[in-house]
DNA sequence: TACCCGTGGTA
DNA sequence: TTACCAAGGGT
């Protein structure tokens, strides 16, 4: 009598499929490298993990590649100027990110030789380095069977379970759904495996279920609504802030830049000078909040919209002399792009100085 | 815990 | 056009 054969296991499915369907990414070692005795760089998946951080992989590849450019080991980046590895991270967000990198570079460095802790918990000890960048270095540099989380990896869980509660509240089911799956030959593929799966297969909207190699298991499938999942809960709606920029510009081409404060929103950032972003403007008129008195004249509005407000920024600017500033500088319009600029100072100065910036990249 | 923190792509 | 959302972390 034959044995009957058993289900192939969560791990044995995506692993296969992966081995044949993962994406090939810069700071990535395929499968097959790594059976050829490649292994990979933690610097590398350290870096990368950081930009990732609620960051599409699209945008990061470029900054991955220039960052490894300018900085091409962790002691590198950890003796370069603050200012440097800001100008460097510009256009990539949530700049917390580049302020706690270098940080963490610089314990690595310092406090560790150069090499980073081979352990989640070592590596979580470290600044912006939270459980998921934690599991992911440990799992993917280090071997180690850490349950990797993310957004993807709670999308696909959630589905191949059909988990009604709602996130945040279901993510320690989730947590403990991905310790049991996780294997202990090759816990770095495996939460790679999920993240392609997720960022491919079982996409927020419109999952390829056809494709997926978790079709014949998975709950959400055989429910016929996988885009149900995973349930969350209800957000709020975003404010509307308003304020004034002032960019101010010499004959000589020289315009007037300021350096926000290190915490906060775009923090340790560059930016011309702005009122306070508030939910109406004050009373008067606005060019009474200007950083001196100019004929400042009216250029438009620019609407930006952050994470959580969304600010409608009026433009003014001003043909003056080389005013004397004290919390400030004159910068040459022709190295703006060397500046610490966040996207929405870049679309202020190119309302009043429609030549500021080079056109983008095709 | 809930809120703060950017940006660009997509449907 | 609006809404969603992407390899989250800090506080």
């Amino acid at each position: 009598m034959m044995l009957q054969n058993s289900p192939k296991p969560h791990a044995e499915l995506i692993l296969a499929w992966y081995d044949r369907h993962h994406r090939e990414l810069p700071w990535r070692v395929s499968p097959s490298s790594a059976k050829a005795g490649k292994s990979a760089d933690p610097y590398h998946i350290w870096l990368s993990e950081v930009m990732l951080q609620q960051t599409t992989v699209q945008a990061v590849k470029p900054y991955f590649n220039k960052f490894l450019s300018l900085w091409p080991s962790v002691n590198d980046l950890a003796a370069a100027p603050v200012e440097d590895v800001m100008a460097a991270w510009a256009g990539l967000g949530y700049y917390a990110r580049a302020r706690n990198l270098k940080k963490c570079a610089e314990a690595v460095a310092a406090g560790h030789g150069g090499k980073f802790p081979d352990t989640e918990a070592g590596l979580r000890a470290l600044p912006g380095i939270g459980d998921y960048t934690a599991a992911a270095v440990a799992a993917i540099a280090f071997k180690r069977q850490a349950a990797v989380m993310d957004g993807n990896i709670e999308r696909v869980v959630s589905r191949l379970y059909a988990i009604d509660a709602p996130l945040p509240g279901s993510k320690p089911l989730m947590k403990a759904k991905v310790v049991e799956l996780t294997p202990p030959d090759r816990p770095g593929d495996f939460a790679q495996a999920m993240m392609d799966l997720g960022a491919t297969i079982c996409t927020p909207k419109r999952p390829t279920c056809a494709l997926c190699p978790f079709r014949d298991v998975c709950l959400a499938f055989a429910e016929h609504d996988p885009e149900r999942f995973p349930v969350k809960a209800a957000k709020k709606e975003k404010p509307v802030r308003q304020g004034a920029a002032f960019v101010a510009v010499t004959p000589d081409g020289e315009v007037l830049l300021r350096r926000r404060v290190n915490s906060g929103l775009l923090g340790g950032m560059t930016e011309v000078p702005t009122t306070a972003w508030t939910s109406r403007l004050d009373g008067g008129t606005t060019t009474q909040h200007a950083p001196f008195a100019a004929a400042w004249e009216p250029c438009g509005t620019v609407v930006h919209v952050f994470t959580h407000f969304e600010l409608r920024l009026s433009v003014f600017r001003a043909r003056t002399s080389r005013v004397e500033s004290t919390d400030g500088w004159w910068e040459p319009v022709t190295s703006l792009d060397a500046q610490a600029l966040p996207t929405v100072m870049k679309k202020a100065i190119s309302q009043a100085v429609p030549l500021a910036f080079a056109p983008a990249k095709p």
